[in-house]
DNA sequence: CCCTTTATAGTCAGAGTGACTATTAAGGGA
DNA sequence: TCCCTTAATAGTCACTCTGACTATAAAGGG
């Protein structure tokens, strides 16, 4: 404790959020990204977030940011499921001032292109692939991607959120193919079928004899996103070895 | 966007840490809690915690702030296991000003009894009952509390970290109560055992034909924290029913 | 010297899962 | 038009893990 130190003096901090959005797009996550329009980082491509206003939450700031910075529809961007991820408070990651940002993550369907806005210069899906996105990104922010992959990955075990990134209607075989993408591991198709049918509130059948073919093959039966939250008994990634089971 | 809006501009928060640090004393799950020594709120229990100052990290912070206001030994604060919970950012939780809070969790042994320091008249271990603690908290802590709490029981399911409330050698029997405890579920210890044990890096015997006695009974084998962090497969909880499984 | 309590061992049946094989229903070419 | 390839879907089998129990061992308290 220094000499002079007041216990009630209090710093004055920057809060922003940052948003890590990702999609599957033709068996590859993606991220949201946009390039910076100003200093500091300017031109340089970054998740896309800002500063918190007076009087709203970090999750409404975060649903402004990013209907603002990427032009995705409104309505689409207020029904998000937005999960906060963590806060970043290290002194020196922002070089103009003391910032403390507020992660989130949020899962999509394959959207239509997103363009710039508000501060960024430009707004893109690219590749999030296993070391990191194609370019290098502003301030930590590969760090928080890195965390926000291995969220997603960590919850897909253990909850039903994988059909946030199906479109409304989908196959299972769409389904199993985020599980793969998000793991980067192959699951057996007449498993994961097996699996997922037998978690009661999954998925529900279409009721129509409706189906559908993504390309060859059997048409495959749709589905719709169940009622259920959770995944209990989870749905456990491969292993890599090694570790127990 | 409002007319004058300038996208730069950024409101100065306040940015404090708080602490919910769990511990199992007698088959009952206790946080420690400070009474507050200035307003607001001043004379109520709160969680431990305070302002995050220039240089630090939230983190930082934390392990500053239960050291100040609680007294614990300065080298158990550093060495303990602080896991960042959540950040709350509603524009109205503290009515100075705007407040945003980094919520950390930890885990430790039966401690002794800490006492008030810095910012706190008092501090106390009190119990975390179901509904709550027994007495009121400042600001929006009871509400930090409860999603604490269900972290905690979340991460047993899936963590090694169960250790982290026994002292540095236990028997499987006080590690069994601490799941029934932050659980509220009563555990068959045969099964328990049993899996504990398969669990490879979970504990490790302690060599000597060391054994102790809580009380009556067998006198029980005594284990130390193993190197394993995660649970592969799981240690699920008693599911209330309804869920599937 | 019994009785109670807790630890520990062992059994058994059923659920859940990984690895496979077989069948069905398209689309693409030759 | 007739194979071939591709993907969905059905069904098997062995093995693991778990919940529910029974049995035995080793204290401490009357």
């Amino acid at each position: 404790m220094q000499p002079g130190y007041d216990p009630h003096a209090f710093t004055p901090f920057a809060v922003t959020v940052d948003l890590a959005v990702f999609t599957v797009r033709s068996g590859v996550l993606h991220t949201l990204l946009i390039r910076r329009g100003q200093e500091p980082y300017a031109g340089d491509w970054a998740l896309p977030g800002g500063f918190v206003l007076p009087r709203e939450s970090a999750e409404t700031a975060a649903r402004r940011e990013l209907a603002e910075e990427t032009g995705l529809a409104p309505d689409l961007v207020a029904a998000l499921h937005l999960e906060q991820l963590r806060t970043y408070s290290e002194p020196d990651r922002d070089p103009r001032m003391r910032v403390v940002s507020v992660a989130f993550t949020a899962l999509v369907p394959d959207l239509p292109e997103p363009h710039g806005g508000g501060d960024a210069a430009d707004a893109r899906w690219l590749p999030a692939g296993e070391p990191g996105p194609p370019v290098p990104l502003a301030f930590d922010h590969e760090r928080i991607l890195a965390d926000a992959r291995e969220r997603v990955g960590a919850k897909l075990e253990y909850t039903c959120l994988a059909t946030a990134f199906c479109p409304p209607e989908f196959t299972l075989g769409e389904l199993r193919q985020v599980y793969e993408t998000v793991w980067g591991a192959e699951l057996d198709p007449a498993n994961f079928r097996r699996k997922v049918l037998a978690t009661p509130g999954f998925v529900e059948a279409v009721p129509g004899a409706a189906r559908l073919t993504g390309g060859r093959g059997k048409p495959a039966a749709l589905y719709r996103p169940g009622p259920a939250g959770t995944l209990a008994p989870p749905l456990l990634r491969p292993r890599p070895e090694g570790t127990a089971r």
